[in-house]
DNA sequence: TACTATACGGAGGCACCCTCCGTTTGTGCA
DNA sequence: TGCACAAACGGAGGGTGCCTCCGTATAGTA
């Protein structure tokens, strides 16, 4: 990492970590964590040395563009809730949340298995902003009367996860099928939320 | 991958497979699956083009030595049956049953990642084969009237590697701690065999 | 404008992947 | 036993990725 010290970063540092941060979004997301990190630089338009400068390990780089990627989640709540009816908002943000989960499995697995034993807070820290973000949406909903009470945030966001994980990595099948009945389930869950709703 | 066909192998190419799936096995257990080829191929003495030849992909590879892992594991089975009384094969076997866990993990995880969606028999074939070494071991005791006769045996299997999977790989700890607790849990779960024993 | 700490970039050395093809050897047959 | 050839071997070679090191460029400051 870097830059925890005194001075902030330069101006063009600050530009690079950033088209870093984009470009490696981008091959992750394509074709996984194992993405040569030679062309990540070559589409970030920097030098490699400029690469290994901000991100000195796979799993660095790895655990930064996953926290940038939970923020930007975390942020598209409340920018949704700005411009939208909060039941609205709310399915909006689970639907964003579902491409996040498809991404966050490979992420997961690759820092657990970089990580060994080291000591570190990602996963309580964006596992704290999800339920933060979580816990927005549903407040607003609940003061509006359009869904019930009783849901907890993260018993909502395992629900979802739960449903995007399962049966998509397990064999073969007709892949249009199955995104059509993650999107069933997911109605399932979001009408859940309204059965019996005060108002 | 190969020799189905007609023709056995030559001698000296059933010998070199051998060591290939040997050294293949040292090395996916030292230092995981992703473990260099080149140098599996240095310790069993063999060419690369020979390694080549005989697994075309790391999956192949991983999957032979998975394979043979397991048959490994089954006829240690058959080996106890015949020196010891029932109860204490039984015992024996499920502590040679835990250090496979160990490393099934990663070779499993590595051929799902591998195989992608094409369709394979390993896994219910070496599912078949250690629920009939079970069945074999579980039988034997049974009619000896020194354990229960309700147990199935893919719950006791998925019993021992739940045990060994929990906290195995999640954060930091006394490693050796661990090991005893292990050994603790399993110890229960042989206890709880025998309770209720008819004899 | 001039200075310097900060940051950049890519060449270079090493390892790995995989293929291709000339060489060696096991095996079946006379 | 000796021969012929299919079968198998081995490793050089071309490509790619990893990571480091250091000469060069530039943002920020006075």
């Amino acid at each position: 990492m870097a830059a925890n010290s005194s001075r902030p970063l330069r101006a063009d540092a600050v530009r690079n970590r950033t088209r870093i941060l984009d470009a490696a979004a981008d091959m992750f997301a394509e074709s996984g964590t194992e993405a040569s990190l030679e062309e990540i630089a070559r589409r970030a338009d920097v030098g490699i040395g400029t690469l290994y400068r901000h991100f000195p390990t796979r799993a660095s780089l790895i655990e930064q563009v996953y926290r940038s990627r939970v923020d930007e989640l975390c942020e598209t709540a409340e920018a949704l809730l700005a411009t939208l009816p909060p039941l609205e908002a709310l399915e909006e943000w689970v639907l964003s949340f579902t491409t996040y989960v498809g991404q966050k499995r490979g992420m997961v697995a690759a820092l657990r298995a970089a990580l060994g034993d080291e000591p570190t807070t990602v996963f309580s820290d964006t596992h704290d902003k999800l339920s933060d973000a979580t816990t927005l949406l549903l407040d607003a909903a609940r003061r509006d009367g359009v869904i019930r009470k009783d849901i907890a945030p993260m018993d909502l966001l395992r629900a979802v996860s739960g449903i995007c994980t399962a049966g998509a990595g397990t064999g073969p099948g007709d892949a249009s099928e199955k995104a059509r009945q993650t999107k069933r389930m997911l109605g399932l869950v979001l009408d859940g939320l309204r059965y019996g709703a005060p108002a």
